[in-house]
DNA sequence: TATTGTTATACTCTATAACTATA
DNA sequence: TATAGTTATAGAGTATAACAATA
């Protein structure tokens, strides 16, 4: 019997669950293990999602680019990128106009799967939202993206 | 100029502000950066005030029930406590009936840190509430107090 | 000079397993 | 035997710095 399984069965103390970071912290935490778990039959975790949805977003970005989005270091990118290079779902070619840069794309294989999991991860959403009414789903939303934004000064 | 100061200046791609648990996985990395940053003064961080909040509501707990409640393992808590009462915060005996165990308390200076790190603690909290109103605020906590709760069956 | 992408390295956090002491 | 705590070790994940290629 592994520790890691006494571990994800207990709740949080009543001292931290008063505590709305702390609680945001357990959720998200919650969320990401099942995000990884459902992501796990595609052969990625969590920040692949992350990356194919970025471009997904907007067509041909560089690496750094998705790298600042998503808040994850140049170095980190070049492993992260060669296993989705590695997995035909993105197309990672030279800038013609600028060579030190990447093009990346999404490949048509891509695009697919980033389709398909989408719905997975709305999955995902949806446990984390499913005691409020549609209302407070859109009011929660609508807070924490401006905490986020908040936060945010590349947005020119 | 270090490559993580440009990480903390972007917003989140739209593509994954639309899904709950990546904006919400964002406002808990935030959270935790700021709750990091001003529990530094005290020579804690987040996993630290987590303990002492923890043995603030249950008075003797063992290690590795405050572990548990922490979903931090064994081996992970030693070091963890260590740190607290080597800075006096934590007292650290043997249970009396039965030795394998100890008594985990908290001593009266980890009470007064306790005290008075709650208030910036909460001072973290309301940054990530601040767009809502109080009415809310309490139908998020209470939301997200269900999700935590339903993946919890320690509860005996 | 400045920036992307790469590599190698180090550091942090955590997971695992073997150990001890107690029961 | 079973569990708490300890230690040492190994594994992720990430940060840092040096480097090459390009502008």
């Amino acid at each position: 019997m592994k520790a890691h399984e006494d571990l994800r069965t207990t709740g949080l103390p009543a001292a931290l669950a008063r505590h709305t970071c702390f609680l945001l912290a357990r959720v998200a935490q919650q969320a990401n293990e099942e995000l990884d778990r459902v992501l796990e039959a595609w052969g990625m975790k969590t920040r692949h999602y992350a990356v194919l949805a970025t471009l997904g977003d907007e067509h041909p970005l560089s690496q750094c680019e998705v790298g600042r989005r998503l808040r994850v270091d140049r170095a980190t990118m070049v492993k992260l990128v060669d296993g989705l290079e590695g997995r035909g779902l993105v197309d990672r070619r030279r800038k013609p106009e600028d060579r030190r840069y990447y093009d990346l794309k999404l490949t048509d294989a891509g695009r697919e799967v980033l389709q398909k999991t989408r719905s997975t991860v709305e999955g995902v959403d949806e446990t984390i939202l499913e005691n409020l009414t549609e209302e407070q789903r859109a009011e929660v939303h609508d807070a924490f993206a401006r905490v986020v934004g908040r936060n945010s000064n590349a947005q020119d």
